[in-house]
DNA sequence: CCTTGCATTGTACCTAAGTACAGGGCTTAA
DNA sequence: TTAAGCCCTGTACTTAGGTACAATGCAAGG
């Protein structure tokens, strides 16, 4: 597997050297190995991870819940009931969260449509309450 | 259209009055009228701005994104050109967040089902190899 | 008439999620 | 052999997004 020092990993996420050291504090990231010189050393895997982390993030997911997520890989040796119930419910977040989405991408869908400098209504919130959305 | 005050609409919006006002402050939500004592008045509108403000933060949008959309309210009658190029960026925002999401589903749903005590494999990892997901 | 209960403004405080920097240690290239 | 350029730890600072007072005002009921 490829090897990396922070710096390297850094700049390969697009993320600050000093977030990744916080992730690790926070338990997002797993403690790295060391090199002889004292320094961490990453690999793909946790390239991968940090990229999950950014996606989780970007949808609203706050660090503690990715820390949840993340977890889950830990259990599934522990009780298989629970892991079952946190996936199912982790799972209802996201569907939820997706048929939001769709609400907002039909009402911008929409708006774009009626960009008519006539249409002095406020076109968003109009096909908002079409949509039911709130 | 029904009328309420600040602690009605805040109780019907489940959310703190402090957070109303500093919406307020920060523009989020427009200057409310006052009644003859000086006191905001709200309604359905108001009501359903909240919502929205509240849905689209858990979806991941800052609340200067979310000042972003709801100005293009207003702007219907200036530019028509910009209102569409910005809902289309808008819109490619929102798509891509829907596709981050049913990856994070489809991760979801097969760590579901590799469940199994036998499994030491970290199975949303793999998952997510699998899935190409980040 | 005064307490209760709601509102007002203004300011201070809080948590999450970083970000920056001081003070120090190796290693390599000039 | 010394300066540059990495890394380390630890602590302090910052920004976004709220929350919580303090100090005050008005109006209705006991």
């Amino acid at each position: 597997m490829d090897k990396y020092t922070i710096s390297q990993i850094a700049s390969l996420a697009q993320i600050n050297k000093e977030t990744i050291r916080y992730y690790e504090r926070e338990h997002l990231l797993p403690v790295p190995e060391r090199d002889e010189r004292g320094y961490r050393c990453y690999d793909g895997n946790d390239l991968k991870q940090i990229h999950f982390i950014k996606s989780a993030q970007g949808l609203g997911f706050s660090l503690k819940e990715i820390t949840a997520i993340l977890s889950l890989q830990e259990t599934s040796e522990s009780v298989c009931e629970n892991v079952q119930n946190t996936v199912t419910a982790k799972l209802k977040i996201v569907k939820d969260k997706i048929s939001q989405l769709k609400k907002i991408e039909r009402a911008l869908k929409s708006l774009k449509n009626s960009c008519n400098p006539d249409d002095k209504q406020c076109a968003i919130i109009k096909t908002l309450e079409d949509e039911k959305f709130f």
